[in-house]
Parts: structure tokens; sequence; C-alpha cells
DNA sequence: CTGTTTCAATCAATCGATTGACTAATTCGA
DNA sequence: TCGAATTAGTCAATCGATTGATTGAAACAG
């Protein structure tokens, strides 16, 4: 039981529930797609509760993004100032630069992969992706611009770059969508594996292959020789 | 004025134009959250022409996804042809492979981000990933296997695996990635750089990143030095 | 004439939002 | 301490508007 400034108010499972429910909806179907009905019904919660608790379903919609802002910022962003610290401690060291890089390339594969939490996320955003909201603004300054600014930082030094440079910020695009294929294309990625669902090996097993590509595009050395490479580097 | 074989049968127009409003608006909403009415005024006909060229709006969609499967078969597939025939000529040649992936890669960049009909594309088969329909497996075995096989392919030749091996397969899959996460995340890409739309040179900018990161996760040598690696390989 | 298209109208179903009644917890003065 | 008043929250019911679908008559073109 948690201890500490616990004030369970009454209508606060309530407000989850929705904010809960309308993560999974909105992110599935798309804010139009999903009735207020249809919420409520998921929630387990009276239709009335979504005027009373956020004025409407917009209101709902908003408090989802918040939502997704905070989780994200609380289970992805402290990697990403780990990173800029270890960048820091690693200097000029290439070969420590590629344990830096290792490490939050899987820290981040196995955050955006072994959450079960996290597909919900990444389909909400790829939402405001596609067809942005007033939404867009707020995920794109509370999660995106930080993340992708830490990985320019970290493609910059390792290409000897400013991480402001063009090129630095194209390649952080594209290191970050390595990583992001695996959720967002996971249903066509299972047919062609004959994959029912990713398990920890399969994870491992991805997370190793985007290791590699990673360092193989910050033309960084794997600390042990774990890839399957037989190319030859000249 | 096209010149050759053409028929225009009267009910042809208004049945291009309400699949073409289809592909904008089903991209960009999802299939609920079109109204029909929507759809006939976008497409500039009559409600009724719906129920009576497609039998309803589900009818449509499936055109619709019959279109998406036509054209990028038509401008995708063709150069996946290309690689398996150069494939096969370059055989165990790695500086001739390198030039084949490089071609590859580069009329791929092209054929996602310099068309611009490929954005509906890619959010119509987007919204098939996160929300499958009936139209998934259509989309997958029409235009999805086919392309990533073939990627499978090239990321086995360069690393010396089946092309059926699971870690040519997931290689495939992170190239295939970097790619479509400038179709997908295009919106934040923009914002970050502060543009406000691709253009010629900044397409040329993006295909020389993915380029070179392709190339270094395939292990392969650039033919010519144009990346801005200071990285060492030792 | 035949196939295509528009148009207005209508159907049952569902949409988001609102209402007033009801319950339960909290607050307050004496 | 007690009981009334207040508040927060939930509930079923209902509102007008819109949904997808269908119809039949009229207009259109080959």
């Amino acid at each position: 039981m948690p201890s500490q400034a616990e004030t369970p108010v009454r209508g606060d499972d309530t407000r989850a529930q929705l904010i809960d429910a309308g993560l999974r909806l909105f992110g599935q179907m798309g804010y139009q797609a999903v009735a207020t009905r249809a919420l409520a019904q998921a929630a387990g919660v009276n239709l009335a509760a979504i005027a009373y608790h956020f004025g409407g379903k917009s209101g709902l919609y908003e408090a989802v993004t918040g939502l997704v802002v905070a989780e994200i910022r609380d289970e992805i962003l402290p990697a990403v100032t780990t990173l800029s610290d270890a960048m820091g401690a690693a200097g000029a060291d290439r070969a420590a630069l590629a344990g830096v890089a290792e490490r939050f390339i899987r820290t981040q594969v196995a955050a955006f992969l072994g959450n079960a939490r996290r597909p919900l996320h990444v389909a909400f955003v790829l939402r405001e992706y596609t067809a942005p909201t007033a939404s867009f603004p707020v995920l794109y300054d509370g999660v995106v611009e930080p993340m992708h600014k830490a990985v320019s930082a970290l493609a910059g030094a390792a290409h000897g770059l400013a991480s402001d440079d063009p090129r630095s910020i194209l390649t952080a695009h594209v290191l970050i969508g390595q990583i992001v294929a695996f959720a967002i294309a996971r249903a066509p990625l299972l047919r062609r594996m004959g994959w029912q669902d990713y398990t920890p090996e399969r994870l491992a097993a991805i997370a190793d292959t985007v290791v590699a590509a990673a360092l193989a595009v910050l033309r960084l050395s794997p600390g042990r020789a774990d890839m399957a490479s037989t190319g030859a580097c000249p």
C-alpha cells in the first residue's frame, strides 16, 4: 500500500478510468471515430461523467494528451538525461561513447517495445503526426523535441558535427525511426516473422539488431562482438 | 491530353473521384470518422453515387485499398524487381553490391518522399497497421511482403546470411523503417528543422543521410565519399 | 432506349451533450 | 455530538443533430 500523501478523492478513479479508456480508443480509432458511449462503457462509468469531469469529449482528449506526455516524460526522458550526462563523461573517448550509445539504444528499445503500455502511446502520438490537432504542440514540446535533441547530440558527437547541424538532426531521425519502426509496424512484422506476439527472446533479438544498426550508423564499434556481421570493414 | 486507349466510360470519372476522396479522407481521419456525405462532397458527386458504384461505404473503402495496392505496385515494386536482378548480377562483388544498394535506397527515398501522392498511401497503410481491417491482408500480400522480402534478400546478401534468416528480416525492417520514418514523422521533422515543407534540396539531404545510414547498416562501403563521416573504421 | 447521375426525401440508428433526480460523503453551526 | 445544509459524483432518460443507407422521380448522355 502506498504510504505518502494518499488522498483518494472520490472522482479520481472515474477520471483515471476514462483517461485510460481514451488512450486506448483514441489511439486505435482516432478522435472522431470514438463514441462517448464507447468511452464510458470501456471505462465502466456513466456517460455523463465525461461532461462532468472533462467538460466534454474534447476535454477528455486533452486529458489523454497530458497523460501521454506525463508517462513518456517519466519513463523515456530519464534515459535521455542519463544519455546527456554519460556523453559528457565519455568526452572524446569513442569506445566509451560506443558503450554510452549502446546502453541508450538498448534502454530505448526496451522502453518502446517491452512496456505493454507503450504501443498505446505510440499509436496516440502517431495519430497526431498524420492528423495534427491542438495537442500536437503539447506532444512535440513535451516529449518529441527533448528526445530528438538528445539523439541529435549523440549523432553529432559520433560524427564530429555540431548537435544542431542538419546532418546530425537527420541522422537522429534515422536512429529514432529504426526503433519506432518496431512499435509502429508491429502487425506486419509479426506476420512476416510468423510470430504471434513479441516475447522476451524475440525482443532481445530485435534489440541486438537495432543496437548493431545504430552503432553502424554512428560509426562506433560495439564493445563485444555479438553481431552476425560478416561484412568486411576495410 | 492522353492519347492511348482512352475509353472514358461515363461512370469512371465519378468512381475515380470517389476513390480519390476516400484515399484522402480515410487516410487522414480513419474509416468510421469519415461521413459518406463528406466523401460525396469532397469528390464533388452526389451522395447516392456511393451506393450505386460501390454498394456502400465499406465497398468504397475496399476500392480505395485496391487503388493503394495498384499505385504502389506500379511505382514502388518495379524498383524491387530491379533490385533482385541487380543483386544477382552483382554476385559476391561487395563494391557492386554497394552500388546496387545505394541505387535502390535512393530510388525508394525518392519514391516515398518525392511523390506528393505517397503520404496519402502511407497514412492509409499506417491506419491498417494500428487498426487492421479486412484490407490488411490485401495490403500486406500486395505490397508489404514483396518489399520486405526484397530488402531481406539485400540484407542477407550484405551480411552473408540467408534471406529468410530472422536477422536478415529484422535488419530489413530497420532499413525500411529508416526510410518510412521520414514519411510518417514528417510533421515533427519539419518543425524540428524549421522547415515549412520538403524541397528538392532538402530531399537530397535526406537521401544522402538515409543512404549513408543504410550502407553502414549493411556494412557496405559507399562508392564515392559523400558522407560527413569522421568516425574511424578500424 | 439504356445506363448513369443528380436530387430531395426518408428511414432507423447513433452521435455528443444535457437534464433533473438520486446517493454518498463532507461541512457546518449549535 | 447531532442533524441539517452543502457538495461531489453518479445515474437513467432525453435532447436535437447527424449518421449510413435507401428510395423514387427526374435529368442527363450515348
